[in-house]
DNA sequence: GAAGTTCATTTTTTT
DNA sequence: AATGAACTTC
């Protein structure tokens, strides 16, 4: 491509962006104003006229964005290799790369955050606390905050006057202690080590900063303190810094995204260029005056106006509906519509709040035979089979590492036991460093214990005898050699074949292999405990299911978003806390809408049963804030039979009984046990359960709020 | 020490 | 509704 084609077809906004290389730029970029052109091309041109390609450093949200960014530079002809990778992969690899004046070993573990709440919870218990009244979830929150800000234990207990925060400043210690000897970080800490790294070690920063002469921030509006620091330290030499990013499309801030670090731009580089992109080549005329309209209710921002050249377009839609099934299936069918008439599958997405509303899409689609994916690469690597054959994996790259033992020890279970565990705990503890000195100190007793023991470090050795790569050999010779693959073969059954699940695994592992001829195991952890949802996603052929979060810097030409009802979109917490929160709610919904292309459909439902309870619902305050006469509303009422099923499922007085409604000696009925007579209510956690016998099977209890049972005359 | 059973909790969003 | 942790029993 030559240098003009680099132009083609850009406005003058976007021109002005690719052409600037020297200098601070800001891209304040609207909804599908052609940032991702921009930046990537703005990237080529600095490789083609200014920099090497391995000067340039551009950090997206996530992995995928990053794969695709660098599969349009390599498209655009740039041969080197540039740096494209997250916050989190640059601060992992970099860590390793200076583990040393990090104070890391080079092997170090990413845990995950089922890992790191089991760890603060032995932090919690070691500190002599009760996690009935600290509960890990909060205690997490509120260290998690902390490291965002760059406050490690010592500030923090600094800073803390009230009980309550000297507290959570002796468990952060406590934590940090416990990570930190079994030399592993927790998500924040790769981005806190490597801020605190950038801002005390003045080599260091040199040396990077002077490496990367070209750096591309994207999504800059949701960076936190860690990341600001990290991004302003590494253009502290050079000050070719640009960020692009959009104030309005900031929904981050809970996890200690900082709009200032945006908002202050100019004032952080007084000489920097600002160019505003406010043409939207994405969406139709309709879907963005209806999103144009709702933003506009954010009192808390700038105003800004996006516009479009293009057509109208068809109306947005609003659907009513009765419940959340009939929810999905009015869903389905509209999307079976949209397929005959030439719609493809991978052309549509459907958005939701919270990953719960998932599963009645998911029925939905599925029943009637259309092809979906759905957004949760974690979820894989949350799986019990494949946390187990990670853990060996871990153990084998880090002997420090006492969760992955532990792990690998119990599965498949070998009878080692808790007792034998705490011996190997207290003797590490003793002898200090890692746990291979520990295994051989307890091998050398005597008895069954021992032996086992014994045998369990003699696989560890031969585990670590085989080459880190190619890693699929690796993850082949844990399956075989610990006796997973055996007891997984024998725990298989039809709807839940954890074997399947690890073959997957070791294809993941065959295909880093293929793409990371040089990768090795210790690669393929880092890059597996740092993938994200959206990681998962594949282009075309299936209609894609996510949270809003995850629509995130996606486009579809159909966009359905389900749930808009006040408590789920904005969600409950947010309503019960400040402004600023309910109006980061709107920039989420903002982001939904500003995804569709072509048509946008909103829908909510007047009953909807989360967690198992189902209740009346309101329709979403959002919706309330669209331009009512563009809108094309419908509602849906279910037909008699429906109406009938609907009733008796929930809501027919007759026969859903508040608790008080049953009584002893009661006669009901039950649609699964058959007649049976009430032997009593019993409060259970936060609902009221009706205890049942039922003859034959026994005695059951149900939840009042849940069961439906006919009251007999 | 392990397997099965009961009980209790779930409070958003994610690297 | 579903999952995980604590408890009990073998």
């Amino acid at each position: 491509m030559s240098h003009d084609d680099l132009l083609e077809n850009l406005t003058d906004a976007q021109r002005e962006a690719v052409l600037h290389t020297e200098g601070p730029l800001l891209v304040l970029a609207g909804a599908g104003s052609g940032k991702t052109r921009v930046i990537t091309r703005r990237a080529v041109h600095i490789a083609r006229t200014v920099a090497r390609p391995d000067q340039v450093l551009a950090i997206t949200f996530t992995n995928k964005a990053a794969g695709e960014m660098r599969e349009r530079i390599w498209g655009l002809g740039v041969a080197g290799r540039m740096w494209v990778c997250t916050f989190h992969s640059l601060c992992a690899r970099l860590l390793r790369e200076y583990a040393e004046a990090a104070g890391l070993a080079s092997n170090y573990t990413i845990v995950d955050q089922a890992d790191r709440r089991q760890v603060l919870r032995d932090a919690i218990q070691q500190c002599g606390l009760d996690a009935m009244n600290w509960q890990p979830r909060s205690v997490e929150v509120r260290i998690s905050d902390a490291k965002n800000r760059l406050i490690g234990p010592d500030e923090f207990e600094a800073q803390a006057f009230d009980y309550s925060t000297k507290t959570v400043a002796r468990i952060y210690h406590r934590y940090q202690q416990l990570l930190c000897e079994q030399q592993a970080c927790d998500f924040d800490d790769l981005l806190m080590r490597m801020a605190g790294l950038l801002q005390c070690d003045e080599s260091v920063c040199r040396e990077l900063s002077e490496r990367f002469r070209y750096l591309l921030i994207d999504e800059y509006q949701d960076t936190n303190r860690a990341q600001y620091i990290i991004a302003s330290r590494l253009a502290s030499l050079h000050r070719n810094i640009c960020a692009t990013g959009d104030p309005d499309q900031s929904i981050y801030a809970w996890r200690g995204a900082d709009l200032r670090n945006i908002l202050d731009f100019e004032a952080d580089y007084p000489e920097a260029c600002v160019v505003r992109l406010e043409q939207n080549f994405r969406s139709t005329g309709a879907i963005l005056s209806a999103a144009s309209t709702l933003i506009d209710h954010n009192t808390q921002r700038k105003h800004k106006s996006l516009w479009t050249s293009g057509d109208v377009g068809m109306p947005v839609r609003v659907w009513s509906c009765d419940d959340e099934l009939m929810e999905a299936g009015r869903i389905a069918e509209d999307i079976e519509r949209q397929l005959s008439d030439g719609a493809e599958p991978g052309d549509i997405a459907i958005f939701y709040r919270i990953n719960a509303l998932s599963r009645v899409l998911e029925d939905a689609l599925r029943t009637r035979h259309l092809p979906y994916q759905i957004a949760r690469g974690i979820e894989f690597y949350g799986r019990k089979e494949i946390k187990d054959v990670l853990a060996y994996l871990r153990i084998i790259q880090n002997p420090a590492d006492e969760t992955a033992l532990f792990r690998a020890m119990g599965a498949p279970s070998r009878g080692i036991g808790k007792v034998t565990m705490d011996r190997i705990r207290a003797e590490r503890q003793r002898l200090g460093g890692d746990f291979d000195a520990a295994l051989g100190k307890i091998r050398s007793d005597k008895g069954a214990a021992a032996r086992k023991v014994g045998a369990f470090a003699d696989l560890l050795s031969s585990l670590r005898a085989v080459p880190r790569r190619p890693v699929q050999a690796v993850v082949e010779a844990v399956l075989r050699e610990s006796g997973l693959e055996k007891s997984l073969s024998d725990a298989s059954d039809i709807d839940n074949d954890p074997l399947a699940n690890v073959y997957e695994l070791v294809n993941a592992a065959r295909q880093f292999d293929a793409e990371n001829p040089e990768g090795t195991l210790e690669d393929w952890l880092q890059q597996i405990s740092l993938v994200s949802d959206a990681d998962s996603l594949a282009e075309g052929g299936a209609i894609t299911l996510m949270t809003l979060h995850t629509a995130k810097g996606l486009e579809f030409p159909y966009v359905y978003m389900v749930g808009l009802e006040d408590g789920l979109l904005p969600h409950q917490r947010a309503m019960q806390g400040d402004l600023l929160e309910l109006e980061e709610e709107r920039r989420l919904c903002f982001v939904g809408m500003t995804r569709a292309m072509r048509l946008l459909t909103l829908s909510h439902a007047k009953y909807r049963m989360v967690r198992g309870i189902t209740e009346r619902t309101r329709a979403s305050r959002f919706l309330n804030e669209l331009p009512q006469e563009e809108l094309a509303r419908s509602i849906f009422e279910s037909d008699r039979d429906r109406s009938v099923a609907h009733l008796g499922r929930t809501h027919d007085p007759f026969r859903r009984m508040g608790g008080d409604g049953y009584y002893p000696g009661q006669r009901v009925r039950h649609d699964e046990y058959g007649e049976g007579e009430v032997v009593g209510l019993e409060p259970r956690g936060r609902s009221l359960y009706v205890r049942i016998y039922f003859g034959e099977y026994g005695e059951r209890s149900f939840a009042c709020e849940h069961v439906s049972l006919y009251v007999m005359e």
